[in-house]
DNA sequence: AAGTAAACGAGACGGTACGTCATGTCTTACT
DNA sequence: AGTAAGACATGACGTACCGTCTCGTTTACTT
C-alpha cells in the first residue's frame, strides 16, 4: 500500500525520479519539523536539508500539507499492540504508546497543523484518514478481538455493528489521548492511563467507588 | 472577564482606543475564517474588511495566533447544560451542542491551527486553556453536581481526586467528539451520540449487549 | 522634466517614497551594469547592492527594462556641445563624445539590450524615445543653428522640412557611430571621426580625393 | 560557406547526426522569435517546436546566443545587390532592402539582442561578425567598382585606404538604417530613402538647396 | 479655549518564503 | 554513438504577507 504523492509513473521513458531523494526528502521534513515546527517549515529549507532541489519537491509532492503527512505518516506505524495478557493491559499498553509517539515534537507540531489545515481541504482529509488514522484502527480491531477470545468481551455479530463500535473505541481512545495532550497539555502517565482504563472499561458509574 | 491583548491601557492621557475597532476586527477575523480557512487569513485582509489600518491591529494583538484565539474563545461562551432530568441526556445534550459548535467553519478551522501552533509557543498555550479550554469545565463540573444530587453519581470527598475525575471526563468527551468530527470527520448525530454516552456511562464491558 | 517610474504619488497619504532609494537603486543599476552586464544583471542583486528590498524596486519600476532606462539615461545628458569654431570641429567633436560614452561598460551593453526588447515592446519604445533618443536631438538642431548663423549651411524655411533633415542627420551621426563601435567593433578614434565628419559634410563623390 | 556549431564530424562511428534536425532548430528559432521575441524565446521551446530533444540542441550549440545568431544569419545573405544603372538607385535599393530585412520580427528582435550579449562576449562577437557582418561588405564593394566602372567615383589606389572608406560607408549606410528602423523607430520608405542617398552622396552642405 | 498625547488611516519599508520557470547536465532505454 | 524523454541542481523570477516605520490627521482628556 503506498502513499506515494501525485502519479508515481506515467511513461516509461526518461530519466527515473531518484529513490534516494524521496526518503532524503522526508527524512528531512522530520528534522525540520523538530527543529522549526510546523509554521517555521518551509520548502526552501527542507530542500536544502535534503540536498535536493526546491524543484525536485514540488514534483512528488504538492506541498506542505501533502509532503507532513506523507513523513509523520510512517511514524505511526510503528505502534504495536502486544498481548499484555488482559484488555485493560492491552489499553493503558496503547494509550502509553499513543501518548509516547505524541510527545514527539515532529507528530505534536505536525498532527494537529494538518489536521486543521484539512477543515477546508477535502483532499488532505482523505489523504490524513488513508495515510494516518484508518492504519491505525488495526490497533482496536486487533485489540478488541483479542479481548473476545479471551471472554472479556461479547461476540458482536452484526459486521456493521462491529465497525460501528469500533470507530466510536477508536474516537474515544485516540481523542481522549490527543485531548490531554495538546490541548489540556498535562501529561499522559501511568496513573492518568489506569485512571482513562477504568473508564472506558467500566464507565463513569462505577469510576469513583473504585 | 476580558482577554484583552498586551495592555488595556498604560496612561490616562491620548486619544481612547476605539471600542468598535475592537469588534469589527474580532467579527472581521471570524468572517475571514470562514472564508479563507486558517492558512489563508491574512492579517492585512482582516484590517481591510474591518476597515481598519493593520498598525491598528497590531498594537492590540501580537499576531494571528492571539486574534484568532480572542475571535474564537466567544463562541465556546455560547455553550450550556439546560437540565434534562437525567445524566445520560445531559452529556447527549452537551456532545451535541459541543459538536454544532465544531461544525461552524470558523471554529473547526481555527481551533486546531491555534492548538497546533500552541505546541511551540508557550504563552500562546496559556491562552488557550485560560480563554477557551478551563471554561468549558464548568459544563462537566455542573453536570457532575447534577448527576450526585440526583443520585446518579456518588459522591466524592476528595476535592483534589474529584478534579482529576473532572479533567479526564472532560477530555474523554471533548476529545472524543473533536476526534469524531475532525480527524475521523464523520457526523455527530444523536445516534453517536447516545451509542457515545452509553459507553461513557457504563463503560466498554457493557456496550455490546444493549 | 522627470523619467519617473509609474506614478509619482497618487495621494498625499502614507509614508513617502524614499528619495535617498530612488538615487541608490539607480546607482546600484549601473555598477550591476559594469560588472555583469545586460544578462548577468538581476534586479534582486540590485536591490541587495543599493540595500533595498525586492519589493522597494518592484514597487517603483514594472522591470529590468525601465529599471535600465532610467538608470542610464542620465549619462546621455552630459554630452554637450561645445563651439569649436567650424561645422567640421563640432561634428567631429560630439562623434568623439558620443564614441566615448558607447565606450563606456554600462551603455554599452544596456543600449542595444533595451533597444531590442523594445522591439516587442511598445511602451518601452517610447520610454526610450522619450529619456533618451530625442533629449539627445538638441545636439544636431543646435550644431545645426550654429551652422547655419556662422554661414556653413542654407537656412531652412519649412519648419517641416528641417525637421526632416534634423532626424536624417541624427540618425546618420547616432547610427554611424553605433554601428562602428557596437556591430564593427572597432574603435572611434580622430582618425575615423575625421573620415566620417568629411564623408557627411562633402559625399561620396568627394571623399577619395581628399 | 558554414555556420555550423562546434564540430561537424569528429569520428566516424555511431550514429549520424540528423541533418533534418538542424534545418529544422533554426526553423522553429526564427518561428519562436517572431511569437515570442528574443527574451521569450526559451531553448526548451525551440526544442519541442522542432520535434527534437533539448539534449540534440545542446549538442549542436553552445547556448540561445550562438543559436540565434545561426538562425538569422542565413536571412541576410538574400540581400542582393541588382545593377540598377546609377550608384543613387544602387544605393537606395540596397537601403529599401535592408530596411525590408529590419521590418522582419525575427531579424529585428534578435539583431540588437545578440549585438547587445556580444558586448560582454568576445567570442559571440566574432561569430557575429563573420556569420552576419562582414559577409554584407560584400554589396558595399561591390557597389563601389560598379560605381567606379561607371566613372561615379574615383578609383583609389591603395587598397588599405580603399578598405577603409569601405569600412565607413557601411558603417553609414547600414548604422543610419538601423538607427531609423530600431531605434527611432520610424519607417524606411522611398522618401527617406532619397534622402539619404543624397545625403550619402553630396553631403550636408548640398542637401537643402535641392 | 488651548495644549498635549496617544490613537488613527494610509502606505512605504526591509525581509522572507512562495511556487514557477529556464538553464544546462544527467540518466535511462531505444535506435 | 546518437536519440527522445524527462529528472536533476541551480538560481532568478515576480508576488504576497510579515511586522515595523513614518507620515499627517483626529480625538479625547487635561490645564
Amino acid at each position: 500500500m503506498q502513499s506515494r504523492s501525485s502519479a508515481p509513473r506515467t511513461g516509461r521513458t526518461g530519466r527515473p525520479r531518484s529513490a534516494e531523494a524521496d526518503e532524503a526528502i522526508l527524512a528531512a521534513t522530520r528534522a525540520a519539523l523538530v527543529e522549526l515546527g510546523w509554521s517555521g517549515l518551509t520548502l526552501g529549507d527542507v530542500a536544502t536539508r535534503a540536498g535536493v532541489a526546491k524543484t525536485t519537491l514540488y514534483r512528488r509532492w504538492a506541498g506542505k500539507n501533502e509532503l507532513v503527512v506523507d513523513a509523520v505518516a510512517v511514524l505511526f506505524d510503528e505502534l504495536e499492540l502486544p498481548d499484555r495478557g488482559s484488555l485493560a493491559a492491552d489499553v493503558e499498553g496503547v494509550v502509553l504508546q499513543f501518548a509516547g509517539l505524541l510527545e514527539r515534537p515532529e507528530t505534536k507540531t505536525a498532527l494537529m497543523a494538518v489536521v486543521a489545515e484539512s477543515t477546508s481541504d477535502a483532499v488532505l482529509r482523505d489523504r490524513i484518514r488513508s495515510s494516518i488514522v484508518d492504519r491505525q484502527k488495526r490497533l482496536v480491531t486487533e485489540g478488541r478481538a483479542r479481548a473476545q477470545a479471551r471472554g472479556e468481551l461479547p461476540t458482536e455479530s452484526d459486521p456493521e455493528t462491529a465497525a460501528r463500535g469500533s470507530d466510536l473505541i477508536f474516537d474515544v481512545i485516540a481523542g481522549a489521548v490527543v485531548h490531554r495532550c495538546l490541548v489540556s497539555s498535562k501529561p499522559v502517565d501511568t496513573d492518568w492511563a489506569r485512571d482513562f482504563t477504568r473508564l472506558l472499561l467500566s464507565g463513569l458509574t462505577a469510576i469513583s467507588p473504585a
